[in-house]
RNA sequence: GGAAUGAUGGUCGAGUGGUUUAAGACACCAUCCUGCUAAGAUGGAGUACUUGAAAAAGUACCGAAGGUUCAAAUCCUUCUCAUUCCGCCA
């Protein structure tokens, strides 16, 4: 979300970005916000004189009910109650102006980086840099759920009698492997100086409409009957939740905090054979990076959060590479985002384990996140990251580590939570 | 889940329809004054929007949203949260 006072003065900025973002149809909206704008502030004017007079009215009135002159009284009353009719129209003109220029500015893109590369839609993004080969073996990787069947780590179709497709029993080491991962990853995190946090799994849908659009809640979030709660679709909005209306110190920026819980997710829509198995499901887990900092400091934090799923990635042996989201692919409130994407030897190209965005203050104002300063107080700039998210992680994992034996490595850093295991060997 | 009580500024706390411009205290900031582990005096200080070159002014905000009224922190309705008691429960 823009500042409408930006939008006022730099309309021609605001049109070249939306432009940028081959979003021509939302052209036309800039000149009708700016005139809704100039007509909300004139009746706000009007409607501030005339309440004005009703306050300075009133207060004639209780002074001479005080000292018993009731006709005067009832005199001015008369007044007020006159003019009370167009107070009351003005107020629902006003209302109504407010309501659409909210809409409108809820719609109106974030101003993108310049260093965000120009396209329209995914096609076009950028691979930043790669890190680690990408190395295909000259053995067979077979397809990641049946890595995980052969050392018994699966069982879908007991999930989809139990709760349909888009579930998964993992078992086992398999099972083992997944919260190993995830409390590596936290330690790693607070290895960083990141605060560790379990979050509400579920919120209420004032903060579910506060950090997404109709749309997108309807595609992604999960409602209890009866309940005014959602399953959250990821830490980040109960995270994010937690700031909303709030006044953080200064001194107390960044926020640097690391949150841990389980993802609820319908995926409407669509898709494709590779997204069989655990890779694209309703229900997964997920160690999540937050930050919430000045203004002047998002740009480094986003290269430090993207990094630090690139170097945790690194210590598990995987090949990753950064790619950046081109200007259409980017959603309307990031200003840069950077997917971290891990090599798959069998499909031989990489896909995506983690987005790294950096939101400035679009998110924080929509939501009046504010910084308490010395020099007045203003929003904040957020970001998020995903550190890791598994189960579709373990499939980079399994591809990665699998031996030519059909053992699976594990990599240092995570034997101590597997046991002093340095290995997985299968069972049939 | 049932019942009771409550929610007021940075904190405590007064306020049951009209000199409330939200009293008072504490904490805070500025200035002044005073020779002693600091006290005192005066003043200032919230958030948002609007008008204005500025100084300043106006409007709204007493948990949230509605309503009644010329006028609401105060009355009415709904909701949220907290505390206590009972019940249930890992």
């Amino acid at each position: 979300m823009l500042d409408i006072k930006f939008v006022r003065e730099n309309p021609d900025i605001v049109k070249e970005n939306i432009r940028k973002k081959f979003q021509d149809d939302k052209l036309p909206l800039v000149d009708e916000v700016i005139a809704l704008d100039e007509k909300r502030r004139s009746t706000q004017v009007r409607a501030d004189e005339l309440r004005a007079n009703r306050n300075s009215l009133s207060k004639e009135i209780g002074n001479l009910m005080a000292h018993g002159k009731k006709e005067e009284g009832m005199a001015l009353r008369e007044q007020v109650t006159a003019q009370a009719k167009e107070l009351e129209k003005i107020e629902k003109e006003n209302a109504k102006v407010t309501e659409r220029v909210t809409q409108i500015m809820m719609i109106l893109p974030n101003i993108i980086d310049p260093s965000v590369p120009i396209g329209k839609d995914d096609s076009e993004n950028v691979e930043i840099e790669k890190f680690g080969d990408p190395v295909v073996p000259e053995y067979e990787i077979p397809y990641h759920t049946d890595i995980m069947a052969s050392f018994n780590g699966i069982d879908l179709d007991a999930a989809g009698r139990v709760a349909g497709s888009g579930f998964y029993y993992l078992m086992g080491d398999i099972a083992r492997l997944h919260s190993a991962i995830l409390t590596y990853a936290r330690d790693f995190m607070i290895d960083r100086g990141f605060t560790y946090y379990i979050p509400p799994f579920m919120i209420r849908s004032a903060v579910v409409e506060g950090v997404m659009s109709f749309a997108e809640m309807d595609a992604m979030m999960y409602k209890i009957e009866g309940e005014d709660l959602y399953l959250i679709g990821t830490s980040e909005h109960s995270m994010i939740g937690k700031f909303i209306d709030t006044f953080t110190n200064e001194e107390d920026l960044p926020q640097t905090l690391t949150s841990y819980s389980p993802c609820f997710r319908k995926e409407k829509g669509a898709h494709g054979i590779e997204e069989r198995g655990v890779y694209r499901i309703h229900q997964f887990e997920k160690q999540e990076m937050i930050v919430v900092c000045k203004p002047e400091d998002s740009k480094m934090w986003f290269d430090k959060l993207w990094q630090n799923t690139v170097d945790f990635f690194r210590t598990l042996d995987i090949p990753v590479r950064t790619l950046e989201c081109c200007s259409g692919d980017l959603a309307d409130l990031k200003v840069k985002s950077i997917d971290v994407e891990a090599w798959s030897p069998r499909q031989k190209k990489y896909f995506e384990v983690g987005s790294c965005s950096n939101l400035s203050d679009a998110q924080a104002r929509r939501l009046r996140i504010r910084i308490k300063g010395e020099n007045g107080n203003y929003f904040a700039h957020t970001l998020n990251n995903t550190v890791v998210a598994p189960p579709r992680m373990l499939i980079a994992f399994l591809e990665n580590n699998l031996q030519a034996d059909g053992s699976v490595n594990i990599p240092k850093p995570l034997r101590v939570y597997m046991g002093g295991k340095d290995n997985l060997v299968p069972t049939k």
